[in-house]
DNA sequence: GTATCTGCAAAGAATTTGCAATCCT
DNA sequence: AGGATTGCAAATTCTTTGCAGATAC
């Protein structure tokens, strides 16, 4: 695979970012850099980086897909503001084989009631 | 909420179902019991028992989502044939509370290369 | 009786794809 | 040079929605 400028700083956007971006969020934050980039090419190398497992893809109902930087965390997603917490220093044990399956990745979502949103009532 | 054909018919061929289905696949087999269903009766539905926390949704990315019935089990998911295999016997702890929000509902989803897929090569 | 639900078809949103031009190595 | 990548726009796919008529309670 080549190397290209619109990658690198796709990459760079996802690993420098605290929040959890969408695809277009993404997009709009790349042409502050490279002013001609186009959404599809977002989309396409932001699948690669995640085939690659440089990133991370978050799959929400409903919603757009968001993506984050490595770092085996969990996440918990308010279903009233929709945030997306990073929950840390939760030692799920790396399960290797289950049932004769392969296990190459593991995801946890929690979803419930965020604290702000509990504070508010 | 009133009671209808409808709304039974989509929760038995989910409860009855070994599957993971799709929207689609229920809309179909919905048809064999009520010929004039839509599909837009079969997506409002489902939806609906989800909200009310009858059956699941499994979101699955860039695929469409399917349903399952309840039950505790963790999904696991082939990136190679794509099939999803119900893990049992895996006691997650139930969470109730980290960092302050209220966890009302944990997802596991594994995935990587199944039994079947491996013993292919 | 009336609020809810349905079927239909059209709209919507997010993502992917085809293609000709451009860029890396 | 030559395959990989890009920008653009159109296409695709899955899901939701508006509406008028039907249905459950």
């Amino acid at each position: 695979m080549k190397n290209t400028k619109q990658r690198d700083v796709i990459l760079d956007i996802v690993n420098n970012s605290c929040n959890h971006l969408t695809a277009y969020q993404i997009y709009e934050e790349s042409k502050k850099e490279l002013p001609n980039i186009s959404l599809g090419t977002v989309y396409r190398n932001l699948n690669l980086l995640v085939i690659q497992n440089k990133i991370v893809k978050i799959v929400i109902d409903g919603k757009s897909d968001r993506f984050d930087k490595l770092g085996s965390h969990i996440h918990f997603i308010c279903t009233n503001c929709e945030n997306i917490y990073d929950i840390y220093g939760f030692s799920s044990k790396k399960i290797k084989n289950i049932d004769g399956h392969l296990v190459m990745n593991c995801e946890i979502i929690l979803k419930g009631i965020c604290k702000k949103c509990q504070e508010k009532e």
